[in-house]
DNA sequence: CTCTCTATAGAACGTTGTTCTTTACCTGTA
DNA sequence: TACAGGTAAAGAACAACGTTCTATAGAGAG
């Protein structure tokens, strides 16, 4: 029984097989796309059987929800506030920043909301998704406490904003833009949506 | 080598052909989705092989770009003006029309803006995109021309507008909506958004 | 009727997601 | 140290997909 060398398979240590799929995976998805992300060539890239895939995300759907998760954790960081006295300054930044993150990650943007589309999410994949969210209605409430907002339902108005800030760039990810400058566009939109929604000036 | 066909030859009257597998295309997305829109089941509701599907549209690229300009012809149609004697109106329920075709049409809404994220449209399929992009343009640079509207870039509005129009049903579609009534959130964005633009009361 | 040419049906090919089978490795027990 | 037993991975295998190939049926020309 020593003939390790010589036998037809060999086993790869399983304990980081999990985090270097993934990896593996947002590195094709950047690189090549979400239509080169398959199941053979995450494995491959990770170094593991196919197989593998399955015994640890059950499905493909099972690491696109795992990519899904990390995604949202990004969109999380890039509209967190930066450091600003002003509640209407830190909720323009992080929608400015909601853009930046969809411009730079253009792929991984439009996976997320894909997945959002057609699968069903586990209920840790929503946490990921509904914390951000959270984020924006967050900000929005500050905006009102401090009178930058008119009072209303932040909620609402929170789903006001993300809609506008995700058709924005969904489009703009499409290449579907008429605008001269695209960042000064989205900017006059988020403008005239608080505004609108009343900002005081 | 095929489509013209402006020759006598008219073997099968392939016309018809080709319109029974769009409605076998419409018919299965509506009813089953995206997922089981493959060529075969396609061709199967239209009684040909799969094979009809090559020599009509050169690939399922093709069949789906079929439905792509199917599908802004009705979203066309749906944003058209209702006649009213206010511009900012025939704006307004333009917006709503815009809502209730994505709403009652979600695959199909789905698939026009999968396709442009994913496709290289065709020069006429980018045509059909354009025309119903320009009515818009045209409802809202007649709102600036009355007044309603501040003077301004008429196509840049109508991308601020459209965008925040596509991210509102594109959420709501994906089921992604947390206000009480979806129809009146829609409406407040809109509403938020062209007082914002400089709407006149 | 016969010939020709084309569009079709059906088989076949490569790739996909997924499952199955075999087998190598780790671990617990003497 | 020696030896089973269970786990998990590797690679083959399967069904379905988009696409291509090929043999053939069937309409027009003579």
């Amino acid at each position: 029984m020593a003939a390790s060398t010589q036998g037809v398979r060999t086993r790869t240590a399983s304990i980081e097989v999990t985090d270097s799929l993934v990896e593996a995976a947002l590195a094709i998805l950047e690189e090549s796309g979400l239509a080169a992300l398959t199941v053979r060539s995450v494995a491959s890239r990770a170094g593991v059987a196919p197989m593998g895939v399955y015994s640890r995300f059950g499905s493909k759907d099972g690491l696109l929800e795992a990519l899904f998760v990390h995604g949202f954790t990004g969109l999380e960081t890039a509209i967190e506030p930066h450091p600003s006295p002003s509640p209407m300054n830190r909720l323009r930044t992080g929608c400015m920043g909601y853009r930046e993150f969809a411009i730079d990650n253009p792929q991984m943007y439009h996976l997320m909301f894909e997945q959002m589309m057609l699968l069903e999410l586990s209920p840790e994949a929503q946490d990921a998704a509904q914390r951000t969210f959270t984020i924006l209605i967050d900000r929005v409430q500050e905006a009102m406490n401090s009178g930058d907002l008119s009072a209303g339902n932040s909620v609402e108005v929170a789903q006001q904003l993300w809609s506008a800030m995700h058709g924005a760039v969904s489009l703009e990810i499409a290449g579907v833009h008429f605008a001269h400058d695209r960042q000064v566009n989205y900017a006059s939109m988020i403008d005239a949506l608080t505004i609108g929604l009343g900002r005081k000036a």
